[in-house]
Order: C-alpha cells, then sequence, then structure tokens
DNA sequence: CGTGAGTTTGACCATATGGTCAAATCAAGA
DNA sequence: TCTTGATTTGACCATATGGTCAAACTCACG
C-alpha cells in the first residue's frame, strides 16, 4: 500500500478512477455482486495494481460510501430554516429530484445497501443521518405551529420526498419500461411539484 | 428431479419450503448475495436434495419472481372502472400500503432485482406490467375527463403510489433508525391518505 | 545519469460456490 | 411383504473469487 505521506499525482490520479470505477459497478451490482476483477477492469488496472490502492473490496465500498454520504445529504442540510417554507420546501425537492437525475448511480448504490438492511452504514444511518432528520424536522414542525404549510407528519413528509424522488433513479429501469421513450424527469417534475404545493398549502 | 407427473404430497411441501426460505434469502441478499447452501440450511435440506427439486438457483429465483408477480399486481388489477373514483384509488392506496407491511420480503425481493436493472424480469416489466398500467392510467384518465379527480400525468400518479408504499418496506431499516419505536405504518397510513386526498380533489 | 522510493504485474493460494453422481434410504401400492 | 419409483445424501468437481507476494519496472530528484 501507498505509504500515508502526501499522495503523489498518480495516487491521486488513481485513487479517483477507482472510485469511479466502484461507483459504476457496486451500484449496477450490489455489493456481494460486484467483484474485484470488475472493478479493476474498468478502472483500467490490473486486481493486484487496485489492491495496491485499497486493501480490500470492502475497503472500496466504505470509502464510496462514506465519501458520497456528505454529498447525498448535502440537499437536506441546505434547508433554510429562515426562508420562505414554501419556496424552501419545493427547493429542497427540486435539488433531490435532480440528484436522481445526475447521480443515478450514487442513489443506487445506497438503495442496493438499504434494501438489503444497510449492514455496512447502519451507524450512519443512526447517527448523522437521524441527527441532521431530527434537526430538520424541528424546523418544519416551526413552520407548521406558525400556519405557514400544512400540519402533516414531519418524518412521514421527509420520507415521501425521498420516495417520490429517489424512486426515479433506483427504479429506473421499471419507470422507464413503462413510460416508453417520454423522458421521466420532463412529466415527474411538474407533478412533484403540484403534488407538494397542493399538499403544504396550510 | 421429480418427474412430471401429479407431484407427490413430498414435493409439494419441499417446494413450498424451498420456496418460502429463498424468499427469506433473496430478498435479504439479492440474487448473487445468496448462495444454494444458505437456501438449503434455511429449508432445513441438504444443498444435493434442494437442486433435487430445482434444477438451478436461477430456476428458484425464476419460479419465486413469476409466481410473486401476479400477487404483487393484484391490487393494481382490481381498481375498478365502474367504482367510485376517489374511493377506488384510495382503496388502492390502502391496498399497497397493507401489502408492504405484510409482504416486504416480497417487495425488496423485487426491489432488489430493479435496483439492479431487473436482468431477470425485464420482459415482464415491458410486456405484462406495461399492459396493466397502461389499461389502468386509461381509467385514471377517463375519470380525470369526467372531473371526478384532478388532473394529473396518470403515469406518474401510479409511480407516486409505488413510490410511497414501497418505500416503507423496501428501506425499512432507514424509517426505523429515524423513527425509532414508533411503527412506521402508523404514521405512513393517516399521512398518504391525506396526501392523495388533497391531491386528487378536483 | 544513478538510485531509491513508488508503481505494476504474473503467478499463485485458499476458500466459496454452483452443480453432479452413484449409492443408500424411504414410501406406497400390488 | 415385496418391489419399484421417489427421495436423500456424502463425496466430489470445476470454476470463480478475494487476496498475497516477490520480482520487475518507472519515475522524480540529487
Amino acid at each position: 500500500m501507498p505509504k500515508d505521506r502526501a499522495p503523489t499525482r498518480i495516487q491521486k490520479k488513481n485513487r479517483a478512477t477507482i472510485l469511479n470505477a466502484a461507483l459504476n459497478v457496486f451500484s449496477a451490482h450490489g455489493f456481494r455482486g460486484a467483484t474485484v476483477d470488475q472493478i479493476a477492469t474498468e478502472a483500467g488496472l490490473s486486481k493486484p495494481n487496485l489492491l495496491y490502492y485499497f486493501p480490500s473490496k470492502e475497503a472500496i465500498h466504505t470509502a464510496l460510501l462514506s465519501g458520497l454520504l456528505e454529498t447525498w445529504l448535502a440537499p437536506l442540510h441546505d434547508l433554510d430554516e429562515d426562508g420562505e417554507p414554501m419556496e424552501e420546501i419545493l427547493s429542497y425537492i427540486h435539488r433531490k429530484l435532480q440528484m436522481s437525475r445526475e447521480l443515478p448511480r450514487e442513489s443506487r448504490l445506497f438503495a442496493n445497501e438499504l434494501v438489503q438492511g444497510a449492514p455496512r452504514i447502519h451507524d450512519a444511518l443512526s447517527n448523522d443521518l437521524k441527527a441532521l432528520v431530527d434537526e430538520k424536522t424541528t424546523v418544519l414542525t416551526g413552520w407548521m405551529d406558525q400556519g405557514k404549510i400544512a400540519r402533516l407528519h414531519p418524518y412521514h413528509l421527509i420520507f415521501s420526498i425521498w420516495a417520490l424522488t429517489q424512486h426515479y433513479a433506483d427504479f429506473d429501469v421499471q419507470v422507464r419500461a413503462i413510460l416508453g421513450e417520454e423522458d421521466p424527469f420532463e412529466g415527474a417534475e411538474p407533478f412533484i411539484d403540484t403534488l407538494y404545493r397542493k399538499l403544504l398549502s396550510p
């Protein structure tokens, strides 16, 4: 393995290449379904060379997940207590849908992990994620108390946003099998927007 | 393999046992993540004995999927063109949520398959599923034309129902990590009900 | 250049896994 | 009870897979 000094030019490039290749493979096949050889080939490296940069398959997966968790939660993080409630929420939803459109691999990486019981990120869920959600539901409840948005179960409101937006990335094949040529996001955007405008109107 | 005469008592029992065990294992680990040994152990049989009833791992998986697809689509099938629109749709949603609660393994079996691109059921999606959805969206559009429910993109309306209801089965760990002790379905039921009443009101 | 650290790889290993087979055991009807 | 087909299994096989290692090769820098 590379010493833990400042990473060289080559180390930087290869680590990034590997993580990108691993994202392709893990998101498409899940942890168990992905093979180190597949990732190595995808990255254009030999297997031993890949294992020179990461000590194990598990290490690559962990590096990916923890590196992407922040990105994944950023939209919710940005929900601003001091903003205009309806606008803030709709903007959050918009950013979330945008992520499903632009980062479907990341969405499926987490989906794979969650569907199988999140064996490798259970801690992050009950700690970081729960903390963030608790913080933001407080904000939502505040807005409800002020009558700015309709009173709803704040946790389920957030779940619904996750479900509706991530569905288009996670179950992409199904959506496309039904819609045919039509671009899923074309119709999803106004549909979801309408849905939440109606739902949240006080 | 058993001859294709009328199945014996033992054949019936063992096939059922195997499919049930396989549902446990496949839904928890995905196709690639499940092992024949695991399924055999779960079923209380030896591996060769299990392979006496099904010719391969793939065959078990296929048998499961095709056997459960009907069950899975039944609620949508039951959506009755001649019923009262709002009531019909809310009833469909209710049945769908009930399935997430009572058949989470089945939900995750399909979720696993879909997230990974549905390599083994792509045909069923573009044929059976698409046909059924097309049929029912026609009904929905009819109701919209009559002004019985709000005008919305009918496909996305159905997607939203799938997303919101199956989320509770597929991402169960995440939901529970955030809700803690609270029963997810306790709050989900009224939340989703409210959501669609507001959304569908003309 | 020369040299040592950083990088790459062919060959290899242990284990896991899907699947096979012949022999043994069991069950039910004549 | 006897016989025959159904059922079960221990032993085995080929392949796939995660991971190791020593030797070879590159590259940056004095």
